[in-house]
DNA sequence: CTTCCACAGGAACCAGCGGACC
DNA sequence: GGTCCGCTGGTTCCTGTGGAAG
């Protein structure tokens, strides 16, 4: 079992082979290159907004929009870092927080770690909201500075919490004397606006900022920058760039993506033991993508969420599209197969809409008239792909083969 | 035009937990 | 040690609704 050899082995052929990484961590895209481009004019207009902090004075609360992978993290990093450094030549009483709304999670846990930036300590519960953000402020007002606060994929706060925290936050000026507080919201929905309260919306977008997606040669331009510090010269093939530029820009121009595709199909490469990046490793980094998700998705899911899946799996043999109805059904009898006990249709509707945000199904809303009204639902992931992932569990793969006698009897159930 | 299906999804609530405060 | 607190993951009850059928 435990040969030394067969590792040294495998090292050894690693550190030989790996002759096409220069430097890994920068086709990650949570890392800050000193370059971006194609968000000049961002760059530019941010900088405007946050400037009047080097003088003292508080700058305007900005709004950023943008989907996923447009940039608007990492822009409003880099400004910011700058910013940070020139306060330093200027001695300017600047600070900042980052705060990333979907990590934390919780109202609490936003005043928390806000707290703790100031280096307030906060136990991670037992206090009131209230309680916390008096802390806060007490805490803020002490420090004399300008508070700068990027909350970051705010909407995903808002959606579930509602808009209390904004209004708090735009509020905290009036409370405080030596401080000032400027937000600077960062939202993947552009539908955002919506949900907040008018009051809330007016003080928080004195200025606003939108990114739009990348179209396919600004996402090749970027991979170009990146690919250079990260591939060494040579290892990479035109072609395998344009794929990968032209898959992300169809999905709505994500840069993230690119990048995650262009770095895995390296790792595929060199695994291979191949000089050089090629079409087909973009390809097959795609599904190990896919695969990825899938895995990590489901292995953070409950019993019940794996239970759901497997029902619209046994339903998409029928079927492309399932109805709420019908899951509910197969997923009844699948729980008396496991013996486990079953939850409610509505507490299920809640599950598969928590799928589809995984990306695992689809779900949409749609009324049959008479027939009623439901969610048609399908999986969005391939059968193989659940059939693998499955399979590799044994207490669920018996379910996986497992005929579901509802299924043949709901033929009735035709339009 | 009305009816009526088959749910969607909001609101209120609950239990159990880990933890702070006094 | 009692009281208060927030979070998670559920339940129960409820009102709302798009559009084909009648």
């Amino acid at each position: 079992m435990g040969n030394p050899n067969i590792l040294d082995d495998v090292f050894e052929k690693f550190v030989n082979e790996a002759k096409l990484f220069k430097d890994r961590e920068v086709l990650r895209h949570d890392y800050l290159p000193d370059k971006l481009p194609h968000r000049e004019e961002q760059i530019r207009l941010l900088g405007q907004s946050v400037a009047p902090v080097l003088k003292g004075s508080r700058c305007s609360n900005i709004f950023i929009y943008g989907k996923t992978g447009t940039g608007k993290t990492a822009v409003t990093k880099f400004v910011l870092s700058h910013l940070e450094s020139k306060a330093k030549e200027y001695g300017a009483p600047v600070k900042f927080c980052y705060v990333n709304c979907r990590m934390t999670g919780s109202e609490y846990r936003v005043f928390a770690s806000l707290s703790q930036s100031l280096g307030l300590s906060i136990p991670f519960t037992g206090l009131s909201v209230g309680e916390v953000f008096d802390r806060f402020r007490v805490g803020l007002e002490n420090t004399r500075t300008i508070f700068i606060i990027i909350l970051d994929e705010i909407d995903a706060l808002i959606k579930e919490r509602g808009d209390s925290i904004l209004y708090e936050l735009t509020r905290i000026n009036e409370a405080l004397q030596k401080s000032k507080v400027a937000l600077i919201g960062i939202s993947n929905d552009l539908r955002l606006k919506e949900f907040l309260d008018p009051r809330v919306l007016s003080s928080l977008s004195e200025e606003e900022l939108v990114f739009r997606p990348y179209d396919a040669a600004e996402l090749r331009n970027i991979l170009l920058e990146r690919s250079r510090l990260g591939f060494f010269e040579g290892t990479l093939s035109e072609s395998a760039l344009s794929i990968c530029s032209a898959l992300a820009a169809a999905e709505h121009g994500d840069a993230r993506r690119a990048l995650d595709l262009l770095r895995v199909a390296g790792e595929v490469a060199e695994r291979h033991g191949e000089a050089k990046v090629t079409e087909d490793h973009v390809r097959e980094a795609e599904k190990h993508i896919e695969h990825n998700k899938v895995v990590d998705a489901l292995k953070n899911s409950t019993l019940h969420s794996k239970l759901v899946l497997l029902s619209v799996y046994h339903l998409s043999k029928a079927s492309s599209n399932a109805t709420t109805g019908e899951i509910y059904d197969i997923y009844s009898e699948l729980c008396g197969e496991t013996g486990s006990s079953l939850l409610t249709q509505r507490r299920l509707g809640t599950l598969i809409n928590e799928l589809d945000a995984l990306g695992l199904l689809n779900s949409k809303v749609v009324s049959m008239g008479r027939y009623g009204r439901t969610k048609k639902i399908r999986l969005e992931i391939s059968r193989s792909m659940v059939k693998e992932v499955f399979s590799a569990d044994d207490r669920l793969e018996k379910l996986i083969k497992y005929e579901p006698k509802l299924l043949s009897k709901n033929l009735r159930t035709s339009h």
